[in-house]
RNA sequence: UCAUUAGGCUGGGUAGUCGCUUUUACUUUUUUUGUAGAAGAGGAAAGUCCGGGCUCUACAGGGUGAAGCGCCAGGUAACUCCUGGGAGGUGAAAGCCUACGGAAAGUGCAACAGAGAAUAGACCGCCAGUUUUUACUAAUUGGUAAGGGUGAAACGGUGCGGUAAGAGCGCACCGCACAGUUGGUAACAACUAGUGGCAUGGUAAACCCCGCUUGGAGCAAGACUAAAUAGGAAUCCUAUGGUGUUACCCGCACUGGAUUCGGGUAAGUUGCUAGAGGUGCUUGGUGACAAGCAUCCCAGAUGAAUGACUACACAGGUAUUGCAAAAUACUAGACAGAACCCGGCUUAUAGGCCUAUUGACUCU
RNA sequence: GCUCCCAUGGCACAGCUGGAUAGCGCGGCCCCCUCCUAAGGGGCAGGUCGGAGGUUCGAAUCCUCCUGGGAGCG
């Protein structure tokens, strides 16, 4: 499996935020994390990741998280469909350990692609 | 060996897999893609508290105001930083701390207590006179700052003389001020058969005075490319006006301005990393630091690159077992992430290592 | 990137040209009033003045450094 993860697969302008928060398709979350999907037009899907000073307070927390989900959503198999991803992250995250972290991002995942799967095949 | 104090260094390692950013070479018609290689967070990158560089603004002119600093000498691009020295405070010591100019230019402030709180002050007390009384008792007039008491603070201290009682009233010593001499670049220190009888209480992180420093804005500075170009309509105000110009006035430069309607843009490149640079050696200096020589190129992201997983060894933490040594299990964790760049300050920081100092104990 | 403000009982505020018992309203508790409640009246508790240093005889107040919260400019 090809496991690039180049700038285009990154939610890189503040309009392409905006359009993915005001015409969500659907949202998929648990207590520490939402994603807001969007399908797009590319061969692939994007991901952009958006974390509140108020909810992780250390820089280096912050940008620790966004690594962490942008590899899970690297090593897995969305990155193959054609969405837009904005992830929300609450302060819960941090507190919990690098295993559970893994677990909770997995079990989204999977919850994601199900709802892709059901909307590409009643269209 | 234990404790104390001061200073410095380090800031987990090795291997593998998958990724990210920049870049070099090759490949490719250019972009793209691919292959191989190289580089890729800190001592504080932080707070934004000071000082500069750089850029723009009249290359900043004058005045008022405002802010900061304040023992002396040196270092530095510069500083409110650093080094060395002085003075004061503190500690048994090594050490540590100090916004450390002026209260003899002026104004103000000092609650409560106390007689009196700043051109001193008679509450008790002491002494003298007068009157009175059994009384050295009381009253009154005056003298008196030695004693008591108040307070954070009471207008030199101790002793002797002196006196009605007292008083720098006189003397000796101490302290203080001034002067001189010596040492020191200086702050300052030491000394004197010296002069003065003592004047000058505290507070300037109260106003203030003196001296020194500071024009303003900041890489979203600024420059360029492309696009849009921007000119249109209406109304109103006016060359004693507006802008540059972020305290105010003058001066200087440029110039008509404001509101509404409708419409458009807000993309990219550059600035952007060769620097008061790093490393090593030598020389000068007590030191901060400086000079010379050699050598190296060492992050440049922009919804923002340095991460994840696995294994091993070492040290650590927690729990259990155990007299202990140790064993087993779990855990991975210091503080923390560049955003134009430097010099400092401040704050956060697990564990480890090194050097010196002082004290205690033991041995030789 | 730059600049400024705030923090005082449970809550919202005053005191900030230094002077000691830190005050007011709402709330809490107790008592009175009422058949009972509300309203009304009386009383009580509750504060290391965000934290740490410094200046001063004395600091909520002045100065410095932190912590937390909020606002503005571009």
């Amino acid at each position: 499996m090809d496991h690039q993860f180049g700038r285009a697969f990154k939610i890189n302008q503040s309009s392409q935020y905006s359009s993915v928060f005001n015409n969500a398709d659907f949202r998929v979350s648990s207590p520490n994390l939402t994603f807001i999907v969007k399908e797009n037009n590319l061969s692939h899907g994007r991901i952009g990741v958006v974390v509140a000073k108020k909810n992780i307070r250390r820089a280096v927390d912050r940008n620790l998280v966004k690594r962490i989900v942008k590899e899970s959503f690297r090593k897995g198999e969305v990155s193959t469909l054609m969405v837009d991803i904005v992830v929300l992250v609450r302060s819960n995250l941090i507190r919990l350990s690098r295993k559970q972290q893994n677990e909770d991002l997995t079990s989204l995942w999977q919850a994601l692609i199900k709802k892709v799967n059901y909307r590409n095949s009643r269209s």
